[in-house]
DNA sequence: TTGTACGCGTTATCAT
DNA sequence: ATGATAACGCGTACAA
């Protein structure tokens, strides 16, 4: 059986409305008194039932996270920030694999005050009455809920501008293209826009799909071109990773020989085996803006807005200038 | 505001305690009112209140799954197994990426009723009064709650019986080695036990890591022992992929020319460039297996057993009798 | 500043 | 077979 307030009133002398207040730091109660309280409910052991503050509060102060699709690692990071973030808040999250449906379905019994999905989920009907946030492709142009986004055409532009700055002119980009994947998309579509304003020759190579080997692979087709890129751009972090393992294996330096820039902006971009320069939204901003949308959401009205994130650079070792014998050739 | 079995009780003309009855599918109250009650119940769209209910009846039917090691993949599949594993239940099941010792915190809030924590989080300090079981090496030799885990030896046993009822008498395995990774460790041994048994020789390749990488380079290795094996078992999921990977682009057919086996059973096996015989226990096995154990310690004191549960191979296309050119060699 | 009393939505124990 | 009522642990308006 473990103590309640009223266990901890007996014990200070107080009646059990005081503790209450007390604990939840009321201004109507005295200094001493209330540290008497706090004193004896940590002695005590006191933990508060979260099931009566809530029938009492109709608040939880949960929120639920979403990820269906669990297998797909890329996003791993992304939650393990946003646990983090919220551990700064008065909130709690929790999570669940289920599918977007069935995910809601529970969240709307546990009766969490808040949920975040990825947008991966298409179509999905947010549960009325439940605030809902959504991290991902902001397509649809009318939406009821607010959207956190990164700006993948500004991350394009920023990284291009960063490498022809390092005297790069041949700027390969590597990823999925033509599928349906609008985050692929958007990102090819920034990459070819900075290119053609900058008077520059677009270098696409489509990978077969988002995985190391896919990078590994793209590798052959970079090598092939007619102009062989000084600089190339992976897609994620996965598809860079096999990039860089790849032009290690047949002899080019990085960024001696050619230069390498990631999109994904993760802590583990530093331990690869060359720690790579990335672009994107640093994956804490993230997860810290998805949480506060949330929260504001939940306390206070929050419009439904589509957030674009501004990403940053940032600068490691894999993207240097370019090479003295290719300089001539540009 | 929600509806709740007093308005329901009001508009069926009964007293809320009937309702209350009528929705537990009491046998104290009759059928044609229980009918009515379920009835008007649906009509008002009644959500039962998860905190209440709790407040009363001092239970969740909620268990909590740890996984804070969220990056490392190879548990996705089994945790999305788990949460379906608990559909056919009445409980619920959230998880949490946070360390184990916050998670635990965590999940002693919400009360869940029991927790699932995966061993590889060792010297884990369970929470007192809350039932717990693990999935992983069970190392330990004195434990206090029940530890499920797969039976690696007789995984490797069976493996090898395998592929030597199918001619091969040289069989490498490939996998990491010499570290203090528990499982990895019964893994190797177990193969070394076998293959000692049998009177083979060992064929033992160190891996650096266990990423698909790590089996791809691996194949080098294999291709220069001084009996090349005819067959190749590979550590895992990911493993076997790069070798299976490396096998083709060097030119073996698979199985034509190696066999492969993989540790591990799930059903990505079915998926590889080449379908993968595999060896293991069956992931929605192990999840069926996790959830029962979690559930009777819950409900009904469950003693601290140790559940070494028995792998079973599925056979693919990866695997296949000796080439002839090899019979003879052998 | 502190205490009393009520209600939150259920279940469970009595009466009826 | 059904209804009244006391918990469950907490917050809070109101009284003292």
């Amino acid at each position: 059986m473990s103590v309640t307030i009223k266990d901890i009133a007996k014990e200070a002398n107080v009646s059990y409305s005081t503790v209450s207040k007390a604990l939840n730091s009321s201004p109507l109660v005295k200094e001493v008194t209330k540290q008497k309280i706090l004193r004896v409910a940590k002695e005590m052991g006191y933990e508060p039932n979260l099931a009566a503050k809530q029938l009492v509060r109709k608040k939880t102060e949960v929120v639920g996270l979403i990820w269906p699709t669990i297998e797909r690692i890329v996003l791993a990071t992304l939650v393990t920030n946003i646990s983090k973030a919220f551990a700064s808040t008065r909130y709690s999250m929790i999570l669940s694999v289920d599918s977007t449906e069935t995910a809601m379905e529970s969240f709307k019994k546990f009766q969490v005050d808040g949920m975040i999905v990825f947008a991966e989920s298409e179509n999905m009907v947010p549960e009325e009455n439940i605030p809902l946030v959504a991290y991902g492709v902001s397509g649809k142009s009318e939406v009821t809920y607010p959207i956190i986004d990164a700006n993948h055409e500004q991350a394009m532009d920023t990284a291009v501008q960063y490498l022809y700055d390092l005297g790069h002119r041949n700027i390969a980009y590597v990823g999925l293209m033509n599928t349906d994947d609008a985050l692929q998309n958007e990102k090819v579509e920034g990459y070819q826009k900075v290119i053609q304003k900058m008077g520059l020759t677009e270098l696409n190579i489509a990978t077969n799909g988002l995985d190391w080997f896919d990078g590994y692979l793209a590798v052959d087709d970079v090598l092939h071109l007619d102009k062989r890129p000084t600089a190339i751009i992976g897609s994620s972090y996965d598809i860079s990773s096999g990039i860089l393992r790849a032009l290690q294996e047949k002899g080019f330096g990085v960024p001696d020989d050619i230069s390498l820039i990631s999109y994904d902006n993760i802590p583990q971009m530093e331990t690869t085996e060359i720690p790579m320069t990335c672009i994107g939204v640093p994956v804490d901003e993230l997860a810290e803006e998805i949480v506060q949308t949330i929260i504001e959401r939940i306390e206070s009205e929050e419009k439904n807005v589509i957030k674009k994130l501004n990403p940053s650079l940032t600068e490691r070792e894999s993207a240097g200038p370019v090479p003295e014998e290719d300089v001539t050739s540009s």
